[in-house]
DNA sequence: ATTTTTATTTGCGCCAGCGCAAAGACAGGC
DNA sequence: GCCTGTCTTTGCGCTGGCGCAAATAAAAAT
């Protein structure tokens, strides 16, 4: 699939750049294609690119010495990766970029960015304020970790994907999620055994219908309420 | 005490700005005094200023709906805060800033920053990259809390607080600090007892002398070992 | 269709960490 | 020097959540 200009229009950081700046842009970065399961990019690996996903979906992930993983975010089409490593000199990727399913993403070369920031004052604004959104994200589930339960936590990440994901299926309170139980574990940073029996839990009382890999919201209300601490 | 443009260099975001730069942003900032116990802004608060401390010391925290709080960061003279808040239109701050002792701030107008930030891309650059900071920074913190046991995690903050703070106190390797067990859980996703707990025990093996809202660090090395989860 | 692989469930035992309560220690004010 | 308020320690009991292990289920491969 060919990348057109006006198709950047649709990533934030670049909703305000003029066309001209667009086609600077695609001409200055490589189109990557990575299959499921493959990397874009490990934790520590020298920074050199700032990604554009353009098709399929991306897991950004960051891991301990001894291997166990918590999941930062899950990066869709038109969102940007790699950009805190990319955005400084001789940086390193922070986090790993595995895909979920065949992808691809547009590569902006790092060099590049650092001049095009220099030249348009626009953009690095832009650029700041994402930041700064996902500054206030992180410290909220950082909060979310320190002070609530387990049950609340799943609860709210369920509650949070079904805002990001669950605007392509359009029924009126169903929402359907595509995530495993050890997916769900390392978002709240839980165990794949103690999110298999909450979701047993709250399947039993008619809140979400599950299956493999598969969660159905069916009473959000009832998650809401979960999140906020009023069961129990 | 008289701030001085050449004062405000030592603030990273405005070291590459010029001398009349320094002059127009001192110009458009008031100096705010607040005393010990007393707070700069409360979380939700609409957001008016960018705030430079000058001196004293300030907490920067988070509470969830029971009031339960979590410490974010600790704000030294010439490092920013209110930042987040102050760089978007018409947002709110995120956090709540409490002067740990009597302290000033220059506050710098929102409206004059956005200004600033439209016409000076460095200083937006600079500001976007110590943003970047913060985000790896609270990110890591996260996966700490995700999948390090409470050990490990005070150990790490004790070491985190040692380097930030230390730096005033030159000896070797004895680093002293000034913070309650109430603090050192809040900052660590625990409670005040299991704090007090872990510091007993590791003053009884010689790793750590302790006191009232004081924690001097003997043995530097054996938190490390600590925080990498080698004990045990 | 059968086999293999991968995801999920659930019983069971266990322990890290929580949190009350009460006592002790320290610092500052008067 | 004594009082008061705040911070700290520690015993005690409890439980939320962990994690092994083994069974089951669903998908993928052959």
């Amino acid at each position: 699939m060919k990348i057109m200009p006006a198709d950047l229009k649709q990533v934030i950081v670049f909703q305000n750049a003029t066309d001209d700046d667009l086609k600077l842009i695609l001409k200055n970065s490589i189109t990557r294609p990575i299959e499921e399961g493959g990397f874009f990019f490990f934790q520590g690996d020298h920074a050199q690119y700032l990604y554009i996903l353009t098709s399929g979906q991306v897991k950004l992930m960051q891991s301990n010495p001894n291997g166990q993983q918590v999941n930062l975010r899950t990066i869709y089409p038109w969102q940007m990766f790699g950009a805190l490593g990319a955005v400084r000199e001789e940086a390193t990727y922070p986090a790993t970029a595995k895909a979920l399913e065949d992808s691809t993403a547009l590569a902006i070369d790092s060099g590049f960015l650092h001049e095009m920031l220099r030249t348009h004052p626009q953009i690095s604004f832009d650029l700041m304020n994402l930041m700064t959104t996902y500054i206030q994200e992180m410290q909220a589930r950082y909060r979310e970790l320190a002070t609530e339960r387990v049950e609340q936590r799943v609860a709210n990440a369920l509650l949070r994907l079904a805002a990001q994901v669950g605007i392509r299926s359009e029924k009126e309170t169903v929402i359907e999620l595509s995530f495993s139980r050890q997916d769900v574990a390392e978002m709240t940073g839980t165990t794949l055994y103690t999110v298999s029996r909450l979701l047993s839990d709250w399947e039993r009382k008619g809140i979400i219908e599950t299956g493999r890999e598969r969660i159905k919201i069916i009473k959000p209300h009832d998650l809401v309420r979960i999140s906020d601490g009023m069961e129990k």
